[in-house]
DNA sequence: CTATTTATTGAATGGCGTTTCAAAAAATAT
DNA sequence: ATATTTTTTGAAACGCCATTCAATAAATAG
């Protein structure tokens, strides 16, 4: 073990608890009382950690995006069919979206509230972006094995499938009524042919 | 007339100004300085004309809904057939997210960026639950008038497409290539049968 | 035990952000 | 002309925000 006083704090935890915080109240609503108040440190000890604000947020936004998205990523990559694959990341999203506290999603905040060409920015984008290519090779894949006989180009439903994920998420926002996010899946799931 | 010394500044112009500056880099993001530049008035006057900082976003956002929103339910209200005014809407919202600045939409960026049951993000929540409304009793007229034989219900359709008129304006963010907006709008119309 | 390394603590710093205010300006009413 | 009303101007107030730093603490190496 290396000498020198040991950390008394986890990093994936703090991390987790800056994550939070900066996605209840995006990059310019939190204060850095906020995040030491939620991280349980104190200010030398986070700067020393994390570096600064900016840092902090990036951090966050990665350590958000490895988790949730990877979890969707994943749904992508069983070995079940290629459009039951696309109906489970569907409603599963849906779902999450009717349970959550309606936070939305934080790539999705980042998005909005950072500036463009920003490097939290283009985090958020590639994000995204990767979420909507890995749908559309899974329903090239699905056209090959001639499941998918929509005649609607795969590029084209991915767009719609992406679109509807980023959507569901806004509504999450604005409906109290968890049939309406449902009713959007089930409506674009009928695509899937 | 009224005595006293005559305003000096066109107050459409000045919230015009202001909306501008807080659509770009939402709430918190701005400071009164931003707005005072763009509005191109100082703290006394803007402070006697409209209140404070909050007030202001609140009116510049009451701007935008009316300018905006007005005419996209405009488009619902023509004699039009039902599904064609449907159609119109989407395909106007889609080209407006291809050729705009890619700054989204003001009233989406607001429910983001605001907390939770906030005036400002209730404001945001009525506009968008309206415009949904509108849609789905468009469907339903077409319903009735038998050009919408799609089983599914209006309530479903119209969350899909309220969902996907969301989901492009952050699209707009992420999307170089408008084929992909457009893309989304061609997929999610050809359920309008 | 002493030197060295690394982390914690929290007060202090400096700047920026929002808001107020008193003085000056520009109009009208009598 | 003078009083009255309303707006403009911009400096000042005041607090909060992000960040730094010197002192202290807790560990290891030799």
């Amino acid at each position: 073990m290396s000498r020198g006083r040991p950390r008394c704090f986890d990093e994936q935890e703090a991390l987790d608890a800056a994550m939070q915080v900066f996605w209840e109240k995006g990059y310019a609503g939190t204060s850095c009382d906020d995040l030491l108040t939620a991280m349980k440190m104190n200010s030398g000890s986070m700067y020393c950690a994390f570096g600064d604000k900016e840092k902090l947020y990036a951090k966050a936004l990665q350590h958000y995006t490895r988790q949730r998205f990877g979890k969707l990523l994943q749904i992508l990559e069983t070995d079940a069919p290629p459009l039951d694959r696309l109906r489970k990341l569907m409603t599963a999203v849906g779902n999450h979206m009717c349970h959550a506290e309606s936070r939305g999603c934080f790539v999705v905040n980042t998005l909005v509230d950072s500036q463009e060409h920003s490097p939290q920015s283009e985090m958020a984008r590639q994000a995204l972006l990767q979420l909507q290519q890995a749908i559309e090779d899974t329903l090239k894949e699905a056209r090959k094995s001639g499941d998918l006989t929509n005649p609607l180009r795969p590029a084209e439903l991915s767009a719609l499938l992406s679109s509807t994920l980023q959507g569901i998420n806004l509504m999450s926002r604005t409906q109290t009524d968890e049939k309406v996010i449902k009713g959007a899946v089930k409506a674009v799931l009928t695509l899937l042919y």
